[in-house]
RNA sequence: GUCCCUGUCGUCUAGCCCGGUCUAGGACACCGCCCUUUCACGGCGGCAACACGGGUUCGAAUCCCGUCAGGGACGCCA
């Protein structure tokens, strides 16, 4: 690449930013980190009936979060009228266009038309030809004249990045209109404009702007115009194999932030669909990626996106954190939960550490942390209903966890390790002759009401002393006031 | 309907350009076993694919053609 890289993101604010979009702001990214190239977000928010402020902020938060950081922009296509202006005026001087008197509504009736007749959907070049007179009387009916580009006879080709070679007759193009009644242009012509004065050395995009492409290489030869070079992406698809949307469930980066994906599990994720470094390599750090990042390697098929996946992806980077940064992660989860603020997390660090170790082997989503560790925040759970029936139901729990009691009692608070709290329940197991387990198990519930988690000796001591007594306390009232086992009734 | 793209395990993919090293490799998911106080992690093993049909060739997942299937595009939307 002799030509300095410069890539861009041009999302149109209807909307958060979508995984499809995002992955094409990735590949953009990616290509230009590579290349020590420029990238740039521009927002195509032409279409002022469709965009939306909130939109545009959320798009921006969403490319923050995933660490996607632009060079330059945000560009606002609705802030650039002058310069659309001016290649329109360029335009119009070209022998490439044409004005067309058609109505929106006789357009559409024709397509209509077309499609019934299961004909081509075309232009039909109405048009086209027109004398002058014909063009004078159409003015003189005060019909306002959009401008539409004479697609020359031959084909137009170009060398995708990703595909390969790509051409097609123009008779397959249509005299397709670039600058509305209005003297404004429409996506082609504005995006052609955009990105040449914009000085892009590469569009890459989805592959539905395939057909786009071959219109814009005409538009870059109306004006003369050297064309970027173009590459596209297949399309992310839903389980079902149809292109991703909201009835496959979560689209938009937002949704993924608040499931408890980390944003780095989304781009790790997001460059793996549809790309490849060539080995067996997945679980990848932004570095590397950046490193082994290349267009010539993007499969051109269309990948299903599998969310477990995705969760497995994200607990392979969840384990690979370090705690410090794991709890910075997890806080805006806590703090939405109820279970935490940022203050009390904040002074009591070293105790967030250790549940934090506790769990992070655990996790395969960040709010795992609050559907499975909420005891350690908070009392006010409730016991797995099989665990009771397993456990508390058991003959001689009362007694286990009365032992218990005594035992963890008789440590002084200041003693109160993994280790002291270990061997008094094993002592106490041995001088009553039953297994460990039997103590374990009813302590686990006691203490976590779940029946699965962290070593129990670890939660004990996270617990602390007093905590565990009172639980264990709780737990030895809750069982004598469990109502009986009824038989089984159909009521 | 027209045009375009794609087609390796259920899913993501390596291999394809430069045919033999592919009895097709890895990963997710799933199923066993091991580790273990539980869950998870980890380890070991298993299941499972070159869409189909023709060519070309001594030899094809790899090259060519066709069929079929999936997806996309057909706006004075972006």
């Amino acid at each position: 690449m002799t030509s300095p890289v410069r890539v861009r993101i041009a999302p149109s604010p209807s909307g958060h930013l979508h995984v499809g979009t995002a992955r094409a702001a990735l590949y953009n990214w990616l290509f230009a980190r590579h290349h020590k190239g420029t990238f740039v977000l521009r927002i195509e928010d032409t279409d002022k009936t469709r965009s939306e402020e909130q939109y545009v902020d959320s798009i921006q938060a969403s490319l923050t979060w995933l660490g996607l950081n632009w060079d330059e922009g945000p560009v606002f296509q609705s802030q650039r009228g002058d310069v659309y202006d001016r290649y329109v005026e360029k335009l119009r001087h070209s022998d490439s266009v044409y004005p067309c008197y058609c109505t929106p509504d006789e357009l559409a009736a024709k397509r209509e038309q077309q499609l019934a007749d299961k004909a081509p959907v075309r232009y039909d070049g109405h048009c086209r030809d027109l004398t002058p007179e014909q063009r004078t009387s159409y003015e003189e009916e005060g019909r306002p004249a959009a401008l539409r580009i004479r697609i020359p006879e031959g084909e137009t080709s170009y060398q995708d990045l990703v595909y390969g070679e790509m051409k097609r007759p123009n008779d397959e193009l249509d005299d397709f209109i670039c600058v509305r009644a209005d003297g404004t242009p429409t996506y082609n012509f504005a995006c052609v404009i955009d990105d040449h004065d914009m000085g892009m050395s590469h569009v890459i995009r989805g592959n539905d702007h395939q057909v786009n492409t071959f219109k814009q290489i005409q538009i870059y030869r109306a004006l003369d115009l050297e064309p970027p070079r173009f590459a596209h992406l297949p399309l992310i698809l839903g389980p079902d194999g149809s292109k991703i949307s909201k009835r496959h469930g979560a689209t938009s980066v937002t949704e993924f932030e608040s499931m408890g994906y980390l944003p780095h599990t989304m781009v790790n994720f997001l460059a793996l669909l549809g790309w490849s470094p060539g080995d067996d390599r997945e679980v990848m750090t932004r570095d590397e990626i950046i490193e082994s990042f290349s267009l010539e390697r993007v499969n051109p098929s269309n990948p299903v996106f599998d969310q477990q996946k995705l969760q497995w992806l994200n607990g392979e980077h969840i384990r690979r954190m370090n705690p410090n940064d794991l709890i910075n992660a997890l806080r805006p989860h806590l703090v939405d939960a109820g279970l935490t603020t940022p203050l009390e997390i904040e002074t009591r660090w070293a105790w967030m550490l250790e549940v934090v170790t506790a769990m992070q082997e655990r996790l395969h989503l960040l709010t795992d942390m609050v559907t499975q560790g909420a005891y350690f925040f908070t009392d006010d759970f409730r016991y797995d209903e099989k665990g009771v029936k397993k456990q508390f139901r058991r003959e001689g729990a009362i007694d286990a966890l009365k032992g218990l009691a005594q035992a963890f009692g008789n440590i002084p608070d200041s003693e109160f390790t993994k280790e002291r709290t270990e061997t008094a329940l094993r002592e106490l197991a041995e001088s009553t002759g039953e297994k460990p387990a039997r103590y374990i198990h009813p302590l686990r519930l006691a203490l976590t009401g779940m029946t699965g988690g962290p070593g129990i000796f670890d939660v004990v001591t996270i617990l602390g002393r007093a905590r565990c007594l009172d639980r264990i306390q709780q737990a030895i009232h809750f069982i004598e006031n469990l109502p009986p086992v009824e038989a089984e009734s159909g009521s």
